[in-house]
DNA sequence: GTCTATATACCGATAGAC
DNA sequence: GTCTATCGGTATATAGAC
């Protein structure tokens, strides 16, 4: 018999969780202060530090959270019989996040720190080169098929898509009146031209 | 007669935009602080505060330095017989502070910054503009000489080719493997395939 | 113009009562 | 588990001697 309930403990750290991802995206890692967050999640900070050792623990958490399992999407259309459908599919998986607009924010951030931060940095390579891998064997289904270019190299074709994909994050986060949920018809157009097999 | 010496002046000041810049690159603007940007550049605070106002003023002024006037490409090709080669090589242009690996990082932190701050997102508001109206007026030149595949919309276009130059800045902060300037033929190819009239 | 010294404020994290 | 109170450290920016 236990005297604490484990889903009241799980509900109360996602709703730190999705705060500080709120303050993280709108301020960034070093300005967001834990007393933004503590305020903003109606909580005192000895409360919030019952819950995460740190500030960085708080950040790294709201990605662990969402890490998308590229590997089981890879596996689960195995037996595909259009494994260009499946990589146009990836792609929708892996701009999905942008519905939400604080998103583009959120990932730019966590890109930026990345780029300074070794924990930071390790966590988003092993995300990345995750993607890379399963969209390099996506297309490889795909050229065996005779569905791609075969003059074109897969893993930097994966690489590109990744930076297509990159390249709206940055958008959405720099320029507020771009949609980018209305952009992949256009992403998918390029794609298409780019990689396929006589693409016209 | 002047007592003091503009010249002298303007150096000191470009030497601590250039330390200040390699360390907002490293660290990021929130994280450096003026005592890191005054030990790398080995003068004392009140010295630094002497030649900007502030912290902030050091970091917009970066980036004022290099503002390119891509209006005056666009004005210096109006009579090329290539405006499909222009596009190629404005992007070219785009891409050119990549051959610095430390540019990757600064131009990811403006973004970031430009998220939260007016004052940073007008700044980037501007440039991105001027940016995107140069683009399209030279896919205009080029769409009238039927290099362009006319069912496309040029305005979009545009829009795409800075995500695509933003995509290659993106990964180079993040993947350290990752050589952009060796991409800039796959870029071509890319926006070759995507944009031309019968490509291929 | 450059320095040292410091004002003023705020940060992340902890201690300990309840 | 949540709170209040606060510690030790550090930030930007200023003051004033030289």
């Amino acid at each position: 018999m236990r005297t604490v309930d484990p889903a009241k403990h799980e509900a109360k750290r996602r709703h730190i969780l999705d705060t500080a991802a709120a303050c993280f995206a709108r301020k960034g890692f070093d300005s967001t202060t834990v007393a933004n967050i503590c305020e903003a999640a109606g909580i005192s900070s000895g409360s919030l530090f019952h819950y995460f050792p740190s500030k960085r623990a708080i950040f790294t958490a709201i990605f662990e959270q969402d890490e998308r399992d590229i590997a089981k999407y890879v596996a689960e259309t195995a037996d595909s019989d259009d494994p260009w459908g499946d990589v146009l599919g990836l792609v929708d998986t892996l701009v999905e996040p942008l519905a939400d607009p604080a998103n583009a924010g959120l990932v730019m951030e966590l890109v930026r720190q990345a780029g300074r931060d070794d924990e930071f940095a390790a966590m988003v390579a092993r995300s990345d080169s995750a993607t890379r891998e399963g969209l390099t064997e996506l297309l490889r289904r795909a050229a065996e098929r005779g569905q791609i270019d075969d003059s074109l190299d897969l893993a930097t074709a994966a690489t590109w898509i990744t930076a297509l994909v990159d390249g709206l994050f940055s958008r959405a986060s720099v320029d507020t009146e771009f949609a980018p949920l209305d952009q992949l018809p256009t992403l998918r157009l390029i794609l298409t031209r780019s990689l396929r097999a006589e693409p016209r």
